[in-house]
DNA sequence: GCGCCAAGTCAACGGGTGTTGGCATACGTG
DNA sequence: CACGTATGCCAACACCCGTTGACTTGGCGC
């Protein structure tokens, strides 16, 4: 079984400390940057290795730092989980776009969002083992991609299973593609799968119930 | 955190004591009946808590045995977990199915297969954490998806991209409806689910790329 | 009836885990 | 400059893990 290879020092960057910062809901401290810099290796361990392989002290580690400041900082284990994982989709608004590009802007969009950093696919390995990352995943879903669905449902009923739909679609091509490496999924480039991806998606915005 | 609850002793069958003794490649031994509970008590901690949190231990509790007996019938918690994982997903022959119904066969089936037991969840839960897990489903894949696709394929070079496709699309909503748990995707009911992604998957089968 | 070997139990090992408290040190403030 | 406090490190705790080896039991063949 594949050991966790140590992860190269995480760098903290402007947004992470800031963060860090806002999190506590204080002014600047002296400790912004050690706190921001846990943050942005948890960040990191969690979506190599899962919420349980993901070890304090690995991450205390890859932040130069002991893992006893983790706890001062973040509690536990899963108060720092909680911070490392706040998750924001940046998911555009559809409202105005024009009605048929809708679904390959989705797409195209997540697709981006996946490839940028590992942020998604540990949320998807965290939510897949463990149920405080479900909830959290569940979270996201509801917040982040209802409204957006719902802007552009005819029938603001409809709207949640809609999203469901296009979302079990996105998530699963990310699935194959980012976590599980099926070697088809891989080797479709990025322009293919919005091509195969995009009129699934718009069926789902639009169409008519079956 | 939700701590793993205590498993019901799990119940191992007649196929299950069977697996066990053609595992092992010999004819009926005495132990053959501890295999198999071991086997059994294995498959369902593993698709309860994934490969990490499912410890030895605890399968070896609900076996009823101790723990060496797992170490001395299966050698390590890889070789365990390679035995536990055998899957048949048992899809379907498209070729004697209607062109126009495929693609609805192909998701009651593994809707129905993924709801009778919790083996495909987790498949997928080890799938997503573990390498080796991921290793086992692209061979899942490759061996059982494979050629259930390619013989319905006009172009046999098209075939696994399109497997793909389709994989993407059943593991997605398998992963949004029993797994995470997203309400909207719990909600649907069998045959909603099947009107919505029948069409999306017969055009992966049969559709013109893009 | 006796010996042999498989089946199973028991206790322990070395290591890794989350977590805690005490102690040194540098900083910001009066 | 002195003092209190935030920051950081160190060592340790109690627990659980996978794994091992020695020991006991029970059934089967000769």
């Amino acid at each position: 079984m594949a050991d966790s290879a140590p992860l190269p020092p995480a760098a903290a960057d402007a947004a992470d400390i800031r963060a860090a910062t806002v999190a506590a809901g204080a002014r600047p401290r002296r400790s912004d940057a050690t706190r921001a810099a846990i943050l942005a290796a948890a960040r990191d361990r969690f979506a190599a290795d899962g919420y349980e392989r993901a070890t304090i002290r690995a991450i205390a580690r890859d932040a130069g730092i002991d893992p006893s400041m983790v706890m001062r900082y973040y509690g536990n284990k899963e108060g720092l989980f909680a911070a490392a994982s706040e998750i924001d989709l940046r998911a555009p608004d559809l409202t105005g776009v024009p009605r048929g590009e809708r679904g390959a802007r989705l797409v195209r969009h997540f697709l981006e969002r996946w490839e940028r950093d590992e942020t998604l696919t540990g949320m998807l390995r965290v939510g897949v083992t463990n149920e405080a990352g479900a909830e959290r995943m569940r979270g996201v879903f509801r917040d982040q991609m209802g409204p957006v669905i719902a802007a552009v449902c005819p029938a603001p009923d409809e709207a949640p299973a809609r999203a469901a739909l296009i979302a079990s679609q996105i998530l699963g091509m990310a699935l194959c593609r980012y976590v599980l490496h099926l070697p088809p999924a891989v080797g479709l480039s990025r322009d293919e799968v919005v091509g195969w991806l995009a009129p699934t998606v718009q069926r789902y915005l639009t169409a008519e119930l079956p």
